[in-house]
Order: structure tokens, then C-alpha cells, then sequence
DNA sequence: TATTGTTATACTCTATAACTATA
DNA sequence: TATAGTTATAGAGTATAACAATA
């Protein structure tokens, strides 16, 4: 097999796993009426504890303004509340409620706990190894 | 670091690599006037050629009526055109227009390239394993 | 009866651009 | 001037359930 034509299959494996991977969330949430959107948002907090709108649109790659309607409705549904930072009154602090806090501790653990029985088939070798090169690429992506 | 805890490092990288992936999409659609789901819908066509709805709304992980809906407005853009199956009239064939083609074509090229651009840091021997695992977990992803 | 797909309804999500407030 | 975030508008995407047609 040609690099190229390896290459070509890498990219396909790897979006097809993407798809995969993000519809967990999807599932995940659905357990507890999130949407996927919605999922994805409290346990990209939850993993940060406390994070600004710039930082999650990053992590969640979506607009300022997708963001900020995300977030209002979210507020609505008592998942997250909004804080003013007082050092840098333009920022804005998001954080969990509790129930946000309990719903993203389990869709997290459940997505978690999807994706480790996914790998489970692979050896521990394998294991590690991908950890290794996933944990570069995506640092790669978002450098 | 406990065996545990690299499954967690590993979970969190594949769902940050994901999102990255799956963004490619949406910026190669958006140099071709594409939203992210008609990118991922011209992309699934042209790499099978001719496809059922059921087919794929499993490859897009989407309900029927949503993928009903995102082929109502790829055909109405003049993108893909939908054919009864004189076999089995329920079923129905999508395929590609010449300029919905084109617009694939360019996009899957597009994102194939961001894609290999981001793995080009990895040695052969890397590239070449994670091709391997990834497939495979693809696979039992999708079995 | 089961399967394939569409339609109806009511949301949620997203992009773009214009805007406010703060730095 | 630049940055952080919101609002307005309009369209795209999605889930659920009810539906029609075919097998």
C-alpha cells in the first residue's frame, strides 16, 4: 500500500470514529433530556471548573454568538450560571449549578465509560501507544 | 499512572481530536458555500458512489426525518438528486449532481489534505499503527 | 406486520453582522 | 483601537410522533 493511499485510509478511519465519538455525547445526554449540544457544553466545563466564553468556544469550536445563545439556554434550564470576572469587567465566568454539576458528572462518566469499553479490545500496548500520538495530535489541532 | 487514569487521558484526547476533525468539515464546506452537515453529505455520497437513506443515516448517525430534511435542501441547492429503487419502491438511492460531484470532490480532497497535514508530524511506523487502530476501532464501532 | 421513508410540529443550533461595554 | 460578549435576524438542523406506501 502506497503512503498516500495509507494516509487516505487513516483520514477515513479517523472520521468515521469522530462521528462515533461525538455522538456518544448525543447519547449520553439524551439519558438525561441534554441535548448533544448541551452535553458537550457541561463536561467541557466540568472538566475546567470554571471557564471563560473565549476558552469554551475554542474547546467546543463554535462562534461567540452560537456560543452565547448555548449558554442562555442552558442558564434557562439551571445547567450553568454566568459571574462577571471583577478584574476584567468584559469577561464572563461560566460555571455549574448543581444539578448542572450532577448531570455533567454523569454524562461525562457515561461517555468516559462508552469510550473505555471501546478500547477495550485493543491491547494495553496499543493502549498506551494511542494514547501517546492521540494526546500529540490533538494537542497538535489545537495549538 | 495508573491504568484507570490513561483511559481517561486517552477518552479526553480522541473527544478533543473529534471535535477538530469533524470541524474540518465545516471550515472545507465553508470555502464551497457548504454547512458542515451538506459537507458531511456530499463526502458520505461520493465515497459510496450511490447510497440508501438508511445506509446513510447510519454513516451521519441522524434520524430519518432529520436526514429527510438535509436532503430536501441538498436537493433543492441542486446537490444530489433522489432515485425510487425499482426493486423495492420504498427504498430510495441518493446520489451526487455534477455540481454537487464537484463540490465533494474539492471538499473531500480539502479536509483529506488537513487531515494528513495534521499527521505529518508522526513517524511512518506511528502513522502506519495508528491507521491500523483506528480501523479497527472504527470497525467495532460501527459492527 | 415490519420496513422505508416523508410530513408536521416545535424546538435547538448556527452564521453573520451590528451593537454595547470595557480595556 | 482592540477585546469580550450580547442581540437581531434568518436560516439550518434535530427529535418526536404520526403518517403513507410497499414488502
Amino acid at each position: 500500500m502506497s503512503e498516500t493511499h495509507e494516509d487516505t485510509n487513516l483520514a477515513a478511519a479517523l472520521v468515521g470514529l469522530s462521528h462515533h465519538v461525538l455522538h456518544l455525547f448525543a447519547d449520553a445526554g439524551r439519558a438525561h433530556d441534554l441535548t448533544q449540544q448541551q452535553a458537550e457544553l457541561v463536561c467541557a466545563v466540568i472538566v475546567r471548573g470554571r471557564v471563560g466564553m473565549s476558552e469554551l468556544g475554542r474547546a467546543l469550536h463554535m462562534e461567540k454568538s452560537a456560543l452565547s445563545n448555548l449558554v442562555d439556554r442552558a442558564e434557562k434550564r439551571d445547567l450553568v450560571t454566568r459571574t462577571r470576572d471583577p478584574h476584567d469587567r468584559r469577561a464572563t465566568w461560566v460555571e455549574l449549578t448543581p444539578e448542572g454539576a450532577r448531570l455533567a458528572e454523569a454524562t461525562h462518566d457515561d461517555v468516559t465509560a462508552r469510550i473505555k469499553g471501546l478500547v477495550e479490545g485493543l491491547s494495553g500496548q496499543d493502549r498506551a501507544h494511542l494514547t501517546g500520538v492521540l494526546t500529540q495530535l490533538r494537542d497538535a489541532a489545537q495549538g
